[in-house]
DNA sequence: GTTACGACCTGCGAGC
DNA sequence: TGCTCGCAGGTCGTAA
């Protein structure tokens, strides 16, 4: 699933392939692909013909392509969203959703996603702090980890003063961006702490060992070129990341902890699960 | 204002 | 063999 770890390996692609170049023309196949484009998907193609994009930037999970109009082409990837840089006559895949081709007819950008949680969207770019520029869906986002204006002391404090469960906590992309379900049970696992924690029971030592060891869990894992489960994450060549071999505790369900040798545990939480070692990392009522 | 939870969506695998 | 159901999970809207 792609977290911040893949968002970037695919920015780093289409800063590459696509920077610089002229968008000629459009063509969206599945309208939900853009269904945060209010106007529609003419409009949407419309406004994108005979742009230039000029640069492409991420925050988190979000990722836009700068274009030369003060507007942004957003792109989420949802759950199975790629982004795929194609020859120009390639074979169309089957979840295509919307297809860019460029005025020097070289290759085109095809968006795909299989299970529509993604989609793509044009937006005014709004002037925050540092002189940056971000779409205005992207406002309400907080910076990444790895973000150079990213403020430790501020997650430290925030994280504290919230009255939920850690996870929930470092899921919610307002408070910490670019954390999703892998990267929440590693970034847990190595810091020994369960999921079900409360924030306001967390040190001020157990938070910065938190956001440190997130910080690196995905550091090494965009060093590998992300984490890959199956054919649904890919960089814009089609090409799987290595990470999963490295994964500690998330997808290792009775499997012995790295660790301790205790055999790791999947729970139910929020509609989805999380994985944790049952030694290391302790339930909360049992440490009270 | 904050938190929790369901809906959205599709392909795959397990169970019958 | 074919059908049904549960699961995967990021984000947003709504309810509490």
């Amino acid at each position: 699933m792609p977290e911040l770890p893949e968002v970037e390996v695919v920015r780093r692609g289409v800063d590459k392939w696509v920077s610089g170049r002229t968008i000629d023309s459009t063509k969206v196949f599945h309208s939900r692909a853009v269904r945060n484009h209010i106007a529609g998907p003419k409009d949407f193609a419309k406004r994108l013909k005979g742009r230039t994009v000029t640069s492409v930037n991420r925050r988190g999970k979000f990722m836009w392509l700068n274009l030369d109009d003060d507007h942004a082409l957003v792109t989420h990837l949802g759950m199975s969203g790629q982004v795929l840089v194609q020859p120009f006559d390639a074979e169309l895949e089957k979840h295509l959703r919307v297809r860019c081709t460029f005025t020097d007819g070289g290759r085109a950008m095809h968006f795909v996603d299989q299970r529509t949680f993604g989609g793509m969207a044009i937006e005014e770019l709004i002037e925050v702090d540092h002189n940056q520029q971000v779409p205005e869906c992207v406002l309400h986002i907080a910076r990444d980890p790895l973000d150079e204006f990213f403020e430790p002391e501020s997650f430290i404090t925030g994280i504290r003063k919230k009255n939920t469960q850690v996870k929930r906590a470092i899921l919610d992309q307002t408070l910490i961006s670019g954390i999703g379900n892998i990267y929440a049970d590693e970034a847990l696992w190595r810091s020994k702490i369960h999921w079900a924690t409360p924030t306001q029971r967390l040190t001020r030592g157990q938070a910065q060992t938190l956001l440190t060891n997130a910080t690196e869990v995905m550091t090494e894992a965009l060093g590998q070129g992300g984490t890959s489960f199956d054919a649904l994450y890919v960089n814009v060549n089609g090409e799987s990341g290595y990470f999963s071999r490295e994964l500690n505790a998330y997808g290792r369900e009775d499997e012995p902890c790295d660790r301790c040798g205790s055999i790791i545990v999947r729970e139910a939480f929020a509609n989805r699960s999380s994985f944790r070692c049952p030694r290391c990392q302790r339930s909360p009522r049992t440490l009270s």
